[in-house]
DNA sequence: ATTTTTTTGAAACGTTTGTTTTAGAATTGA
DNA sequence: TCAATTCTAAAACAAACGTTTCAAAAAAAT
């Protein structure tokens, strides 16, 4: 037979999501993407495939990653109220800490509205997300640590509004301190 | 002398809006915009300039007429706390109904965190609706319509918040219901 | 060691990109 | 009416686009 690919796939992916991340998709060009990646556009072509498939598999691994991270903070956590706040400030932090926004929400409003494929994957780690907070704050009712009157998922659904909002206020706005006195509100409407 | 400009610049730079509002700053080219405009690129460059200052045009163009649906809809409303909760149902029912997102919302994530003509524009955007909002609670608070626990600017930017949270649920979740309910619980947690 | 298969790098593919040029039509003021 | 000026349309511009081709290098299996 004959020899294998020499180049780290997932290495490469991950280089060419940051590309993505700071020139969104349109912005991007494959010239850029394969200098980032290290490699050349026939192996690109070759393996992972055209423009389209590269960047599926970049947010994809965008959001594998990201829902990575949110189960290994939520598990090791000990109360589920505990865990509820600890997520609201984490995503605080993600916000205010600089990074360029969230590659998610820029893809969903760059790609997402005409693009199923893209869509799918977006709309998985928003169920994603949302399933997480609905099992929480369901526990959190349970154990009588906030209140029952609201539905669960709704709350879930508008955590994860909020967050979003949070992102585009933050990027025109540059004020840390506005952000973190939203979180506060949020926190007592949903926690009391 | 000589001759004026033939074509309608206001509608010109209407159509060329629409284009930007469908496919995004880097997915709209100078060949489908001009076509839409019906004008030639000379006649472009020779009145509005190039493609950056046309998309500032359109933009400007945009939160302009946002901001004078704003103002009129407000100032018809008998009551700061009947002025809230419209602006809010307004605010629903314009991403409900499905139009193609929010050009404001798009451009922040794709163009403005790069450039600052373009976030200058969004961000006197932003500060105008939060101008808005926060008057009507100040004065919803002042009439003891809502209660003056909470400060009316954090308030008026949790709002703002909210909306672009809930087009970046409608397009990955394209449910109507769960906007509303989200809507409801909002008006609750700001006016009680 | 040789054959076989696949990857690789560089160059080239035809389009499309944003923008400019050029020649002529049009309209104004005198 | 005529000269002055500025508009418009069509074509052309170089550069960049996403993608493909092709010959040579590489490594696996026999």
């Amino acid at each position: 037979m004959a020899r294998n690919v020499e180049f780290d796939e997932r290495a490469a992916v991950s280089k060419a999501m940051e590309v993505f991340w700071k020139k969104g998709y349109n912005g991007a060009s494959m010239r850029e993407l394969t200098e980032a990646m290290g490699i050349n556009s026939s192996s690109l072509y070759n393996t992972i495939g055209d423009k389209h498939q590269l960047f599926v598999r970049c947010i994809k691994n965008y959001t594998e990653t990201r829902m990575d991270d949110a189960k290994k903070q939520i598990y090791k956590t000990t109360s589920p109220i505990k865990a509820i706040v600890n997520f609201i400030n984490a995503s605080v932090n993600a916000i205010i800490s600089g990074h360029d926004s969230c590659l998610a929400i820029k893809t969903t409003f760059e790609v997402a509205t005409d693009n199923a494929d893209v869509q799918a994957v977006l709309k998985a780690d928003s169920d994603f997300t949302h399933y997480l907070l609905s099992e929480m704050i369901n526990e959190a009712i349970a154990l009588g640590e906030i209140p029952g009157g609201n539905d669960p998922e709704m709350l879930a659904d508008f955590m994860v509004s909020a967050f979003t909002g949070w992102h585009e206020a933050f990027i025109l706005h540059r004020n840390p301190a506005r952000i973190k006195r939203m979180a506060k509100f949020l926190i007592e409407k949903v926690t009391t």
